[in-house]
DNA sequence: TGTAATCAAAGGTCAAAGAAAGTCAAATTT
DNA sequence: AAATTTGACTTTCTTTGACCTTTGATTACA
């Protein structure tokens, strides 16, 4: 007997394959495969991750949804890397603009574009209370990469 | 199935996209939309907020209205008024969007430039443990209009 | 006739109910 | 032992409804 899982990620992934992107209702999902909500939870976050390539977005309340994209995953890419291995450690600020810097030089971004991106992640847009700041940096860097493998 | 709210707002921006300011009545909106009159201030005060850069003006009693108009974003000192007013509170994402749209139309972002920014400062790129969110986000924004100002 | 009381027509507020999705850890399977 | 399944509890956002305030118009009346 195949595991639920399974079948919920194959049903998932054959919708996903014509569109750019779904949207789920994880009720209605959960209801159709018999099973707990949070299982499609489950799901998501073990089959449907970052490094896999897929992106999650998703709204609570009333005419929430959960948002399912698939980005192109070249392999031994380098914006791949960055994703999954480079991305996930926290960024200082000299860093960041080295990889922005070639984000540049590979055609992702205009010069313009890492001046301004240069300005979103200094130590000045991102000093807060706590020291968080290196990983927020590696976050918000690793979402940007992510949106442009989505749009080629 | 798309939320009454949005439907709301969409119907609201179409009229507003035509002229300076429109005139809503309250009860004749929820009578067309087939909801609670206080839906239509809770669209007004979720999406029509001043920092999205909207005004609301309002008469109760027999003949009153909601006139809704767009702040004027003309002026040279919107940029200031950003810095100094909207992004010393915190801002929410949908906020951020047209605020950044906003800079677009004033020409200080490219539409490119926008979209970008919008990566960098979504709930997917801001996320952490803390919640610190929105005022991240308006900080963020906060060093971004700072140095496009410091450049002009 | 002028002023006060009344009424009805707006719009405003706020809190409860409803509708999703998220989290986390215990229980179960593999 | 690791992966999966389940369910109780939480968080977020939306919708609804009961009650409140403001205002212009009308009526009462001195």
């Amino acid at each position: 007997m195949s595991k639920i899982s399974d079948l919920i990620e194959e049903f998932i992934l054959e919708q996903l394959d014509d569109t750019e992107y779904i949207n789920l209702s994880r009720n209605e999902l959960a209801n159709f495969f018999n099973c707990a909500p949070s299982q499609i939870n489950y799901v998501l976050s073990t089959r449907f991750t970052e490094p896999r390539g897929f992106i999650i977005e998703s709204h609570r309340g009333g005419g929430g949804y959960i948002r399912l994209a698939r980005i192109n995953l070249d392999k031994d890419d380098y914006l791949t890397a960055l994703i999954s291995d480079t991305l996930i450690y926290d960024i200082d600020y000299p860093t960041s603009i080295q990889i922005l810097n070639n984000l540049c030089s590979l055609g992702f971004l205009t010069n313009n574009e890492v001046k301004i991106l240069s300005f979103a992640v200094a130590p000045k847009a991102l000093a807060m209370p706590l020291k968080i700041e290196n990983k927020q940096r590696a976050n918000i860097l690793k979402n940007i990469v992510i949106n442009i493998l989505r749009e080629r």
